[in-house]
DNA sequence: CTATAAATTCAATCGAACTGAACATGCAGA
DNA sequence: TCTGCATGTTCAGTTCGATTGAATTTATAG
């Protein structure tokens, strides 16, 4: 079946003559017959009324009209989809890690909602490394994830954020136990990295928690020491006394080069609500 | 577009290579290819990755081929329409006679809810003679109409019911007056020429009135004598003086001969719960 | 009844899409 | 890392279908 004929068999429907058909679709008047010729031996019924001179559409005729209007209207949908303006359409799959979703995600899906009606975003959370190597397998189209050294081979990094770290202690004199968050993570690692440089916190008691909320619960009721991003611990409810640290936690936006998604990342980058986003492999 | 690349596409999408999708729509790998590229330029998007060798939709192209997905149900829906299975399908555009509806359309519209759910009827009243014009000029697929006579040039009666006229008379030893159903319109013809054998009924008072109803209630009412079918007169919740006379009133559902729905009148007669329809040019 | 406009038919032509072969390339196994 | 294979791409040739224009038919208006 060709929509060609969908296409000419609404305006005559519209226009009720094959002959401004013809005229409208810049066609000949016998190209027009042929094409409702065979529309009609396609699908085996009459769809004209021939006995009078201009042709009249029959019952069959006028539904199958209507129907060729959805199929038409389906394909302008599908035909809005690509297009200039309308780049970053389509079904994203993109993983997030678990610590960036909480700052990201919020912002994130009211600017989608807002500015890209057409595209759909299946997410999904995971730990850094494990995003990554999805991304690299294309299970993914591209993942948030905490920066750790260089990016994975085929793949490249897009910086969306950058943190400080800040080592936070409740007030008080007594030594508290370091509340580490789990250093088999992205961001974990950079934390592990960071109290090799200082003996009094590595050498503290120290648990081990896999949740920024509990973390900061944790340091509210004061409980323990923590070094987690400034962003994070903007969370707590108590004061506490602040140290900024050299290190920072980096979110950056995984894609795999050469993927058509990858020359979107730095938009996508500006849609994860980051002002000026800088790409390095 | 080409609704047969759209068909391509979703094979893709649903077996994950070109090669499988080739197989089983029977085509070369190269014709896969090509449409392929061929959407991909229509569309101005990349719809592949292809960077991986079996080549991997990108989220546009996944979003796409769910829209493709839409445009094929619709040209599903539009083929169903047709075929050998549904010959009564569309829309059409039925008139009916007033003194006709009441009794036809609640088993007629029934019907056509349980057998026909593809096919649309756009119904109109009117008299029979207005309507058997629209018929033939082809604003009106086909009407029931009273039988007056013989059908107009170019226009088919299909016979749906023949009701014979009675004169009711309630009881009562008063010569009570006429009450005569518009003589206008076709069963009140039909009526007056039945008059032209009765002196008694056709030199009484006359009370004309256009409604089915009122005349039946006047008659409960005892204030007058009435000819109508039999049928209508069943309506009657007072009992009157029966008598037959040898008239008879003829429903009829006309259509345009050579037009496509004439071949089916005898089926849409059996849809208006008619037993036996006989046909009558 | 005739003239005219509209639609159909048909043969010729044109173009789009498919095919098969040669070529390119990602991926798996050594 | 290298090699072979399976998969996809490209290209030229061909085939099939759709369009065209002229001739013909036919409904409708005058």
């Amino acid at each position: 079946m060709q929509n060609r004929d969908l296409r000419t068999l609404r305006e005559i429907a519209r226009l009720g003559s094959f002959r401004e058909a013809a005229e409208r679709l810049n066609m000949t008047l016998s190209a027009v017959s042929m094409q409702m010729k065979a529309l009609e031996a396609q699908l085996d019924g009459a769809l004209f009324d021939r006995s009078t001179r201009p042709p009249r559409l029959t019952p069959l005729g006028r539904r199958v009209a209507e129907a060729a209007d959805e199929v038409l209207a389906a394909e302008d949908r599908l035909r809005a989809l690509a297009g200039p303006e309308a780049p970053l359409a389509g079904r994203f799959r993109l993983g997030l890690v678990a610590s960036a979703s909480a700052r990201l995600l919020p912002d994130f899906l009211q600017s989608v909602a807002r500015d890209l009606p057409h595209t759909r975003f299946d997410l999904r959370t995971g730990l850094s490394e494990q995003l990554e190597g999805l991304v690299a397998e294309g299970a993914l189209d591209a993942a948030v994830v905490t920066a750790t050294g260089v990016a994975l081979g085929g793949g490249r990094h897009t910086l969306l954020a950058r943190d400080r770290l800040i080592l936070a202690v409740p007030p008080g004199e007594a030594p508290l136990p370091f509340l580490h968050f789990a250093p088999t993570t992205g961001i974990g690692r950079v934390i592990a990295a960071e109290l090799a440089h200082r003996p009094d916190l590595r050498d503290a008691p120290r648990i081990v928690l896999d949740h920024v909320e509990t973390i900061v619960a944790c340091l509210d009721a004061g409980v323990g020491r923590t070094v987690l991003p400034e962003i994070d611990l903007a969370r707590a409810r108590q004061p506490f006394d602040a140290t900024a640290l050299d290190a920072m936690r980096s979110l950056v936006l995984v894609t795999r080069i050469g993927t058509p998604l990858d020359a979107y990342a730095e938009r996508l980058a500006a849609l994860l609500g980051v002002r000026s986003a800088i790409s390095a492999t």
